[in-house]
DNA sequence: GTAGTCATGTAAGAGGTTACATGATTAG
DNA sequence: CTAATCATGTAACCTCTTACATGACTAC
């Protein structure tokens, strides 16, 4: 149930279409939340349907039409009901934990491997985050931009503030991933020292 | 296709039944990949069928019989491809930052209770962790001891640093945390005193 | 004209959640 | 005898993934 809220959140910038929240699901809202079109697609009809948004058709060029999709009263309610009642944490679910956690049936070079790709793509979401900061920094974010030119003055730095700690923490979570495989990898190489041995450098019994 | 490989993995410990599973499923494996009983009794008989488990009735008292599931030289084949190949990463889907993107909509107040849940969420599972460590110390962890009997002596310390390995990974994901929510709480009362206004301490215009 | 972008769907299937359901065994 | 634990399922439903599908508009 969290992609509509994803959904009538990005909406509080201005009213759009469709497509428009593909690309900003694509763009910066997949670092905290991703979905393909074909999810959103639905979910925008059930939450029209549901009186949540309010959807009408203009016209694009001579003979098309788009829908463009504004958040109600009662869309914006609940986003703050949603947003002031407390969230259940879900379960614990992550392959790479879980991978590293059985690493013994792997091989000493692939293990490193597998770390290795651990920190490039960290590394990689890290830069994302140091980029979208300078953005922000030199107001080339335009979902924000638009934000900030829709809502209220005095709720102007709130929401600054709001985007860069989750920015902040994703880029904390990155930071601890990179370090953790880093040790990982000392742990590896103190491992081979000391002659241990996993199993995939073994043939099957 | 995660929870086949969590099952392949705990089950190189020894034979057991999926009633032993679930229970493990409930307690240590829950740290990083966690599963419903319904959910894994049908993933047992479905990896059954697929010739990575092998399952044979054995009594239980009297009268009633159970289920001892003992991975095959195939389920051990596929472990092993598994830990020794890339696996892609998921797309972000992170409910806690998703509503701390968007705290401009809740009120000072709820979104201090947010993060002090948060805090509370992640000390609790870092006490949990402290405990694990501990009775890993004190070789007091059934699935890791029942491990250590059954495998080669010469993988022992492979195994006993990928466990410490990956907990140690989830141990640094909850301190981040905390300390993530405690710069969310200092940044809210840096809000409050400069005057700033949150949406849901405005009535809904 | 044609390639890239704008724009919007449907549908099958996998994975996960929640609820319903049942019965034997064991320890007190 | 009774409560807790052992033991194993089914089923409806929701969410998400992946693939298929279509057509208009715009810049060159």
């Amino acid at each position: 149930m969290s992609l509509r809220h994803a959904l009538l959140a990005v909406l509080t910038a201005e009213p759009m279409t469709g497509y428009d929240l593909v690309k900003y699901f694509d763009g910066t809202v997949a670092f905290v939340w991703s979905a393909p079109h074909s999810q959103i697609y639905t979910e925008l009809r059930k939450m029209e349907h549901e009186g949540l948004l309010d959807g009408k058709l203009v016209a694009r060029g001579e003979r098309a039409e788009k829908r463009l999709f504004s958040i109600t009263a009662g869309g914006e309610a609940e986003l703050r009901r949603w947003e002031s009642a407390a969230t259940p944490y879900p379960a614990e679910r992550s392959v790479h934990r879980l991978k590293a956690a059985y690493m013994e049936w792997s091989s000493l070079n692939a293990a490193r491997a597998q770390l290795q790709a651990h920190i490039r793509h960290y590394r990689r979401r890290l830069e994302n985050f140091e980029q979208y900061f300078e953005d922000m920094a030199e107001h080339r974010v335009q979902l924000l931009s638009r934000r900030l030119e829709t809502q209220p003055v005095e709720r102007h730095k709130a929401i600054e503030m709001a985007k860069a700690f989750a920015f902040k923490g994703e880029m904390s979570r990155a930071r601890m991933e990179i370090e953790w495989a880093n040790e990982g990898l000392a742990a590896l190489d103190e491992l081979e020292r000391s002659g241990a041995v996993l199993a995939g450098d073994q043939p099957p019994a």
